[in-house]
DNA sequence: GAAACGCTTCCTACGGCCCA
DNA sequence: TGGGCCGTAGGAAGCGTTTC
């Protein structure tokens, strides 16, 4: 059924690869064209609702909610009845005061009470090296503490949506690693104050811990081949991007192999590349053609050839311009860019507001 | 008719921590 | 060593209106 649905943007993709494809286009006009019940994993960080507006074009904190309660409505008809949907929200202030905007809860609760979403479970993403921020309130004023986490709401369409910890399982402590080598040296199985009961079976090796709801994910990658691709070829890259780790967390935790994984804002397209890495098939839709052109580049692993350059030129400029990722891959490593597949196919026209 | 005034928009200064 | 900021205040610039 999946592979179905990346057939049926066989006309109007960007680029493809043998698992997924990347489209240009409003994603809520995009989205209608999928059938219900059809994508297993829906992740996403789309445009916050900040104070201060951002090259990516995010909202007015006024008509965030609203804004983005009509994305969600559609996304909850296309997933599976086991799906989920996971969204990325960071924290901004009210504009004009050092007062925390309540538009993430107030989004979380519009979604539960009016669409009838569940709150499978709230995660926290937990970024250490972020700048000390917003400015104004942390670094002059020194009023507030810096803002380094953001919500991210897993939500689904009935109480248990699929998913395994077991996939996700984190290192144990150093602690733990010797309770498990020598339990009897390091804890008595006992009846603890707290009332609960502590049994031998706390010893078990389960090959790892179970991770928490607090994602602890630096969010650095000024080595990334992506950002050192697009240095190379002077292509302006997105400037608000995710770390892979925090898609992949949710992508193996929430999927099997062969599920479909879609992101409805995609901008340099970390979701989609995480998901052709851990085998899973993608869709990835965003507005921005520029963006999303140079997301291609995360799919090459040489650097770039000069001899390449025309042809990627060709992908950002030519708004009818497609590729096949994988054959422009395979051509750039050979230095043979004659086989790079563009065709002539239209595609969706844009909105202007989104 | 020139200068002053008032409003809006644009631009810049301010300020710093952590990771790979 | 390079990369990431999820705000505000105030001055400059631009432009129309008012005052002398």
């Amino acid at each position: 059924m999946t592979l179905k649905n990346i057939n049926m943007f066989e006309k109007n993709f960007l680029y493809k690869t043998k698992k997924g494809k990347a489209i240009v286009g409003d994603s809520l006009e995009l989205m209608k064209s999928l059938p219900e019940n059809s994508v297993n994993l829906v992740i996403t960080s789309p445009p916050f609702a900040l104070s201060r507006p951002k090259e990516y074009g995010n909202k007015d904190q006024a008509d965030y909610v609203d804004w983005i309660l009509e994305f969600t409505k559609e996304v909850k008809r296309i997933i599976t009845d086991d799906g989920s949907f996971v969204i990325d929200l960071g924290g901004a202030y009210e504009k004009g005061t050092p007062i925390r905007s309540l538009y993430n809860f107030r989004l979380l609760i519009r979604m539960c009470d009016e669409q009838g979403w569940k709150l499978a479970e709230e995660f926290f993403w937990y970024n250490p090296a972020k700048l000390p921020s917003p400015i104004e309130w942390v670094n002059k004023r020194k009023i507030r503490a810096k803002d380094s986490v953001n919500t991210v709401w897993w939500l689904s369409k009935s109480d248990f949506p699929k998913a395994d910890v077991k996939k996700v399982l984190t290192e144990y402590s150093d602690r733990m690693k010797k309770l498990i080598e020598d339990s009897a040296k390091y804890y008595t199985p006992k009846k603890r104050p707290s009332g609960h009961d502590i049994s031998d079976r706390f010893g078990n090796d389960n090959g790892g811990a179970i991770p928490s709801n607090l994602l602890q994910i630096p969010n650095t990658e000024s080595n990334s081949k992506y950002l050192k691709y697009c240095k190379d070829l002077g292509i302006k890259g997105h400037p608000a991007r995710f770390p892979s780790k925090l898609p992949e967390f949710f992508i193996k935790f929430l999927t099997d192999e062969g599920d479909l994984v879609l992101d409805i804002f995609a901008g340099s397209n970390t979701t989609g590349w995480t998901a052709q890495q851990l085998n899973r098939k993608w869709l990835s839709f965003e507005l921005d053609h520029q963006y999303l052109s140079a997301s291609v580049l995360r799919f090459l692993d040489k650097e770039p050839f000069e001899d390449v350059r025309p042809k990627y030129e060709m992908l950002q400029l030519d708004k009818n311009a497609q590729i096949d990722a994988e054959g422009f891959l395979k051509q750039s490593v050979l230095f043979e860019p004659e086989a790079i597949y563009i065709s002539t196919i239209a595609r969706p026209k844009r909105r202007a507001n989104a």
